[in-house]
DNA sequence: GGCTTGGATTGATGCCTGTCGATGCAACCT
DNA sequence: AGGTTGCATCGACAGGCATCAATCCAAGCC
């Protein structure tokens, strides 16, 4: 049939949506070492909750002052975490006088998303 | 809009939709350290490469024999990955003979890909 | 200038985890 | 029964990672 033609679709590769979509292909190496970068980075319990802090606020975007307390952990690990959020580029900050803001990138996240779906909605009507 | 009404929907936490969404709100302690296991499951290159050799089979599924020889690691080294990944609950196997088989259970993956979603795309018919 | 406050960085420490060789177990085949 | 093959389990080891206290830097304030 023609399921392994309709496949090579969405891999362009070169917009970052990477990766053919889980269900859709094997990954080669160097696919997986970089989406597992980013699942890594996701595969923590304070990272998650950062991560949905940040994501689910209104104006969208979170001071650290804001973070920081709302955990049981010394600012430094917030700080820790926050980074390793931001090299993985599902957030970015920018430092605005005394204070630094985070906000979410949903490109990474939806992408992640994509390449999860497993029922490949054919939503790309592109 | 009635935005935040649809998404409340899948949280049910009964089938095992649960967590609202990365968007949505913020997580709970609980939830955050279930969907980290899970993420943590993804994030090695080995195991997302195993993932996706074994969901991406035409009959869905993949005989052990066939996921060792495609890596350079150890049979052990294998077998490993595949219980985390089994006990994660992405994949499930059936010993049939004398080979044992493994398959993917899509509902985690569409359930990651439902949670990581920025964009709610209200697909929820049901 | 000094002081204070918000965050990031550093270094150290203990745990977690990916990997392997060795072994065990189940099923097939003489 | 004995031998062989496919996988899982065990024990050990090395590298990675989450965490903290201490420190440092930047920005505001006195």
């Amino acid at each position: 049939m023609s399921k392994q033609e309709l496949v090579v679709l969405g891999q362009s590769d070169e917009n970052g949506a990477c990766c053919p979509g889980l269900v859709t292909a094997p990954l080669d190496e160097d696919q997986a070492a970089e989406l597992a970068k980013l699942f890594k980075a996701l595969g923590d319990p304070v990272r998650l909750r950062l991560l949905s802090l940040i994501a689910s606020r209104a104006g969208g975007e979170v001071c650290v002052c804001d973070l920081t307390p709302a955990f049981d952990l010394s600012q430094p690990t917030i700080s820790h975490h926050l980074k390793l959020l931001r090299q993985a580029g599902l957030i970015d900050c920018e430092r605005r006088g005394t204070w630094v803001y985070y906000w979410a990138l949903p490109a990474t996240l939806d992408r992640l998303a994509a390449f999860l779906e497993t029922s490949q909605t054919a939503e790309a009507t592109a």
